[in-house]
DNA sequence: ATCATTGCAAAGCCTTTGCACGCGC
DNA sequence: GCGCGTGCAAAGGCTTTGCAATGAT
């Protein structure tokens, strides 16, 4: 893998957004910065980082497909208001115990597991 | 909401199908069974049944959209085997339960979720 | 009779791909 | 210099839309 000044800008604009991204968004944040990297550019990349492991990819339940960074240890899941689309990232284990629990139920081993809440914020619910 | 005949097709094709189900998938399950639906109609009548809350519309983490039947009253997570695809529907109230109480302490009051366990089931293990 | 609904084909959107050029190693 | 990586534009899927014709009530 050759860390390209593409590359590189991809994954740094990735680092830097604090919210998961699409890759429209992290193009468009990429022209804005005066970095010019072709949209198919990003669309491969994002690829790349995801299948090395530095990228993870979302589906939070519209069509759109958002990419945060993977940092191979925080894994979370998320939290998210349909108001005003702020999203919160947590972890329970207790939670994650019960999964496990579950799929051992079912005869299943566990390899991973999505999680999206949906819900309106306090903020939103005080407009 | 008129109930023709292309409409009751796709609910119908929908109530039948024991799998969730793709848009493209129902169509051809309609085309084979000698009714001529076109996608357009398929696409629109899947939409339609979903806002009606007869259908349910499904984001299993790839980018594929699937349908279910809602019948209103089983809501349901879904465990899914990475290696064969088969899918178990489950509800967890110990887990919903402990949704909620994560939910509350974010400020957050609950809407929905989406759960998705994945794992390998007994059989694909075995083989 | 009226108006929602359909079918078809065209258009849209997002994403991928082919190919010649350029850059990292 | 070699080969991967890039940009562009074209092609690809899937989904939606415009419009005239059809069908449900």
């Amino acid at each position: 893998m050759k860390w390209t000044q593409q590359r590189l800008a991809v994954l740094e604009a990735l680092w830097a957004a604090k919210d998961h991204i699409t890759s429209e968004d992290l193009a468009n944040q990429l022209a804005s910065e005066g970095k010019r990297v072709g949209l198919a550019t990003v669309y491969r990349n994002l690829k790349l980082l995801v299948d090395a492991g530095l990228a993870r990819e979302l589906h939070l339940g519209d069509q759109i497909v958002r990419y945060e960074r993977n940092d191979g240890q925080t894994h979370h899941d998320h939290l998210i208001c349909e108001s005003c689309g702020e999203t919160i990232e947590f972890c329970d284990h207790e939670i994650e115990s019960l999964q496990e629990d579950l799929a051992k139920q079912y005869g299943f081993s566990l390899t991973g597991h999505r999680m999206y809440l949906y819900g309106i914020c306090g903020n939103c619910r005080k407009q």
